[in-house]
DNA sequence: TCTTGATTTGACCATCTGGTCAAACTCACG
DNA sequence: CGTGAGTTTGACCAGATGGTCAAATCAAGA
């Protein structure tokens, strides 16, 4: 499998399969519960075969969390600095929280990760990740300062996003079996309450 | 190993070294990630010694999570209904926050569980902890219908303290390597914004 | 001290798992 | 159709892993 050349159109649809069987197997009994052969069945394919356009079940599981970080971080990058800061931040919080909905198996996979201790991309943490919410928790405190939101830690209000959104996708379960009587998706609720929160934390003069 | 006779010495000896290795071995490696020959010798023993002890790797790990779900949900039942509603309510946040600091084993080992869908809780899950929660809830809607506290969704309202005191133990590597600059410890910082944000969004009267 | 039940262990086994390899097969293109 | 690169596979391997077992050792009461 030349890495050099343009990739050919079995190419392109097997390494496609085989990160989209990977993102299942991988987000639902982590990195070390998933086996090659399990991907590969869920992939259509041999697990020689696979193993023919990734190396290894390492390489995989790189190749997967490199091209998930950057949709993973995007939200973030989103919010624009020139808006009104009450919208924007709400705005945030609502991505994530759809992300979370939309993408459960790639919320679960980084959760594993981090959990695990970030193996595989604790250099990302402290080098992107951290000037990209440097950057945010500037701007938070800019916002701040002017007092067009109240006075917080842009750091810990950036983690309460995280913990908050995630939650609904990462103990999925655990939600579902407390809420069991009522309405069965937890979605529309959350958002309420999320809204709620962040508005009253956020919103200036005491 | 007779299980019906009184423990002796040893048994009591030697199955809390077991719990104790088993418990540093599955909150850092997963259910899956971890070998009996780990936690074997983590606890001192040889493999078949500690296969003496727990007839198998799953009697360990279900050992292991009855004994510490009663702990992880104390602080929930601590909370008193005939005391302050927002004075119980915080106080239950600053322990669940101090829990993470203080045990980030067992909160890992219980985010492990439920992301992976929670195959060896979930019976516990839909019937204690639901009907522990619902009776919180039930008491968080009355303090709320006598004006006491916000209106607020009483179920999201205990989600929400779980996801932010439980992120601090479980994504830990991730705030350290965001937080990277500053102050190495990031609870005490921790605790006064969650005080911020449930103080601002409890206090009833907009 | 003797005896009996509790404890410990070395040797072993079946299965699973990540990964290899040579050979066979398929595809695109001249 | 011929050909060479790209693709697929059956057979295989070494190491890891959960678990077993008979035999040896130890502890404590009679």
């Amino acid at each position: 499998m030349p890495e050099d050349r343009a990739p050919t159109r079995i190419q392109k649809k097997n390494r496609a399969a085989i990160l989209e069987a990977a993102l299942n197997v991988f987000s639902a009994d982590g990195f070390r519960g998933a086996t090659v052969d399990q991907i590969a069945v869920a992939a259509g394919l041999s697990k020689p075969n696979l193993l023919y356009y990734y190396r290894s079940k390492d390489a995989i599981y790189a190749a997967l969390l490199e091209r998930l970080l950057d949709t993973w971080l995007d939200p973030l990058r989103a919010i624009d600095p020139d808006g009104d800061p009450l919208h924007e931040l709400l705005g945030y919080i609502r991505r994530k929280l759809e992300m979370s909905r939309d993408y459960p198996r790639e919320s679960r996979l980084f959760a594993n990760e981090i959990i695990r201790g970030a193996p595989h991309i604790h250099a990302v943490l402290s080098t992107d990740l951290k000037s990209l919410v440097d950057e945010t928790a500037a701007l938070i405190r800019h916002w701040a300062a002017a007092g067009r939101i109240a006075e917080v830690n842009p750091y810990h209000l950036i983690f309460s996003i995280w913990s908050l959104t995630q939650h609904y996708a990462d103990f999925d379960v655990q939600i579902r079996a407390v809420l069991a009587d009522g309405e069965p998706d937890p979605y529309p609720e959350a958002a309420r309450y999320l809204d709620q929160v962040f508005t009253r934390l956020l919103t200036p003069g005491r």
